[in-house]
DNA sequence: AAAACAATGCTTGTATACAAGTGGAACAAA
DNA sequence: TTTGTTCCACTTGTATACAAGCATTGTTTT
């Protein structure tokens, strides 16, 4: 038998259990167990406790000590809250890259945005081409942020809003149309970034972030075992 | 000897570390062992462990794996970043408490007011009063965030902006005149949510932010030590 | 029948033993 | 002296045993 490393075992099962969270494979609301986990990736409950308490961090996990562990209902007080900060954050942060944006960044843009036309373009089934889209319109995002040189405030943003992610997966069930909206408005930021016009630019990017959920918000009631009771 | 009690140890641990890092009692780049921490609050390794994890997670620890756990040294690039965000959404926040403003929420504000204002009157020691004034400062900025219904989003800004924490009392130096300034920039920006003077009001949150940094950032050249290098 | 209660099996929290990687110190060879 | 090597002390990572809290079940008592 091989021997068994003494690093990354931990980070393993956490991005392991992360994907499963996310992608609503363990649903909210359903209980994990250490031993359980540990048995089933045959290591010890150690790393397993190391990845439950960073998956608690981040708010995904519930640890009810000599209780149990559970995964967290989606709270849509707290998605609210960090729609906020998304809004306000990546309004600020293209606006700064509007204003210093040069001929190479332009191009990298119009790359990652041919990139995106192409996805849409491609056959394959709706589930995997909503995945795909989410994946390329991370990246679009992150890629801006990076240019605006606030790479940094992007992985901040990451850390602490896992759920949302969450939720964008629980609510991607739109088709070919509805991600052609979100791609039509990386469009429209795009050219009111290239024309360094503020004021549209800051409608299209919170048009971006909260048109799509409210279009098909409706879904929330189809699972409502889901979410945490909100008044 | 009394039962041991079986949650709340890792807790207790992570916070007095804490304390005692942005205090800077543990010095940035100084080194903590997990048997040592463990062995001085007379409890094992497992909570410590925790603790650790919990820190490291807030950017406060570095552990390198069969080396050794560190005190991280302050990233003047990241402090940069957070100044950043503290900024735009500072700015978003209390223009929106500026926008929906109303008397009770008013008195609350004058009364905080009139709080640091006596405790900037009171005798004690320059360092207790730089101490009590900056909790004092986060007292009034998180009762704006409240006001303003984004209570979250202020929670969300301290668990990933410790490290502004600390470097905030690393340069907290200044008598009682500079704290006379803060609290100055507390009351005009006040007084611009309740003239609703929107364009003012972020000038003074920016200025609020920065500007005590700038007045007293050559005090970072009297212990380089601290801090990684930058270019 | 109903209510109080004790037993049991689950959970996570803690303590401790062992594994294995790292770096420096002591030491040997050139 | 310099270089290379071996060993050792120290670190964190992992595995496992035990402690203790909670909930459910089944029993006893009223």
């Amino acid at each position: 038998m091989y021997t068994k490393k003494h690093t990354g075992t931990s980070e393993a099962v956490y991005q392991k259990l992360k994907q499963q969270i996310l992608h609503l494979e363990l649903p909210p609301g359903s209980s994990i167990s250490e031993i359980d986990t540990a048995a089933k990736y045959d290591i010890s409950r150690t790393p397993v406790r190391d990845a439950f308490k960073m998956l608690e961090s981040e708010g995904l996990l519930e640890i009810r000590p000599h209780i149990g562990t559970f995964v967290s209902l989606i709270d849509l007080n707290t998605i609210s809250d960090i729609l906020y900060m998304r809004e306000v954050l990546e309004q600020a942060v293209m606006k700064d890259l509007a204003v210093s944006l040069d001929k190479s960044q332009e191009f990298r843009i119009r790359l990652l945005l041919q990139q995106q036309r192409e996805l849409l373009d491609t056959e394959r089934s709706a589930e995997e081409l909503g995945r795909a889209f989410i994946i390329s319109d991370n990246d679009f995002h992150y890629a801006l942020f990076e240019l605006a040189g606030k790479k940094n405030v992007m992985d901040f943003l990451n850390t602490v809003t896992s759920q949302y992610e969450r939720f964008r997966t629980f609510l991607n069930l739109g088709g070919r149309e509805e991600l052609m909206l979100l791609y039509e408005d990386h469009v429209k930021i795009w050219e009111c970034i290239s024309h360094k016009d503020y004021d549209k630019l800051s409608d299209h990017v919170s048009h971006h972030l909260y048109d799509g959920f409210n279009r098909s918000i409706d879904v929330v009631y189809k699972h409502p075992e889901y979410f945490k009771s909100f008044t």
